[in-house]
DNA sequence: ACAAATCCTTCCATTTCCCGGAAGTCGGGT
DNA sequence: ACCCGACTTCCGGGAAATGGAAGGATTTGT
């Protein structure tokens, strides 16, 4: 048994390296082994292995059958107590629903989290412009019409970090100009509505409308997403703010009722 | 500093004890404080409220204006990954849709998570009789309609498991006789649906179908949920068989394309 | 058919990081 | 002013976590 266990001692907090375990599942890379696992964390193979065993008998990880990681149904049932995900969602959902039907366009409902947008319901017409994004899924907060109602109305401080940090380019007509940035966000605050045109796909323009909670908090934003040039944004702008407004009062009415 | 600092040591795995902490959230309890969480599972106030923190900091929880910890963004984010949650939501939404379209009643969709079943989805005529469970929530196995199918097509071993212990009584029609419901589980596999005639409430009925994944195992159940009187169960089965038909296939199809 | 490579699982001596009682802080009620 | 409950911070001792290595299982290449 020679050279049996050297011990070189924890490297950190044991919880957060389980998080750190979760935390390297994303929508690009929802099943993984457990040697991809290990290499993503940079933690030891024996290290990650029992901390996977601890979190695949809570039930927030599964097996399959090829023996991979995958998130389990437990986490979801957690998530689906999220105020802010599920929550949100099924409150919206109705309206979401009306909005579509009437417009038969894309409908996108988002929540903000530290710089990026965070989508939590896509309802597709059929016939509509395919979007990129996904539930559960980010994105940038400068681009899109839910991500710059969203910063407009978020706090000095993460806009001046977002106005501070270089403005991704999506296409040619995506505005990285921190300056010309910062006069559509007033915009955006004075009107009630933001716009964006062509910003991230050269196909499509999304309007934006703001949802407040009870105090009249920015919570969320809805938008709609058309192919540019079947519909002006300012015939759609008064249908997507109509619907924001609908959800913050339903909103409120929810936090009433408990 | 008479006295300060009488360690008792550790009293099990760390990250079991963090996702405890978790785990004491649930339908009836989204929301807790610091003292609550420490009296639920049991641990010192200290600890707990340095668990929490990590769990904060990382995202799986957040704390709202009032202290209070829910569950965060974060966490719904991962949940969003999960292959039996989201993931069949997503592939069996458009079906769902379809079938309650049609039928203008109550439709779920719902897998097993060891003697119980967990709901999925759930879309309702707003004219439909009013249905109790709801998204995320879980329900003995013993009496819906989706519960029946599920159970009926589980290994022996959960089976026994389930008709070993009590069976819950929730109306005079629920079945508890363990003989009774051996039967009614066999006539499950023979017919390719269930029946659940006011087994839950006195004023539904319940009619569920098998979906099954790739290789024919049945990962999930949809079911419709209608007034007790306005249809007989044998006109809606077709209808239900033929749903989950279609989303066995999509299942399949998503399976090959990845 | 064999070897090499890769992945997964188990083991255990050595520490390191976690535990939790106690004290301090804050806010509301009497 | 005092009490009470809920929350936050502190720190010494000790239990639980660490990770290298060995061995098994599976796949790949020749």
């Amino acid at each position: 048994m020679a050279g049996r266990g050297r011990p070189t001692g924890p490297t950190g907090p044991v919880l957060t390296r389980g998080l750190a375990l979760l935390a390297a599942f994303g929508p690009t890379r929802p099943a993984m082994t457990l040697s991809q696992l290990a290499r993503h964390t940079g933690m030891p193979l024996s290290t990650a292995h029992r901390l996977l065993g601890e979190l695949v008998e809570w039930g927030a990880l599964e097996r399959d059958d090829t023996g991979s990681y995958r998130v389990g149904l437990r986490l979801w049932e957690l998530g689906a107590l999220a105020p802010r995900g599920q929550g949100l969602r099924e409150r919206a959902l109705p309206f979401l629903e009306d909005l579509s039907q009437i417009t038969r366009e894309n409908v996108q409902l988002a929540v903000r989290e530290g710089t990026e947008v965070v989508f939590v319901e896509r309802i597709g017409g059929s016939g509509a412009v395919p979007v990129l994004t996904r539930v559960g899924g980010r994105f940038a907060l400068t681009a899109t019409g839910v991500g710059l109602v969203l910063l407009a109305h978020a706090p000095t401080e993460v806009q001046e970090d977002v106005l501070g940090s270089r403005l991704e380019r999506f296409t040619e007509r995506t505005v990285t100009d921190a300056d010309r940035l910062r006069r559509m966000l007033a915009d955006v605050r004075v009107n009630g509505f933001s716009i964006s045109d062509r910003q991230v796909t050269m196909d499509a323009l999304s309007v934006g409308a703001p949802i407040q909670d009870e105090r009249g908090q920015v919570v969320a934003a809805v938008s709609l997403v058309v192919r540019h040039g079947t519909a002006s944004p300012h015939t759609l702008s008064p249908l997507v703010r109509t619907s924001a407004r609908a959800i913050s009062r339903a909103l409120a009415e929810g936090y009433r009722a408990g």
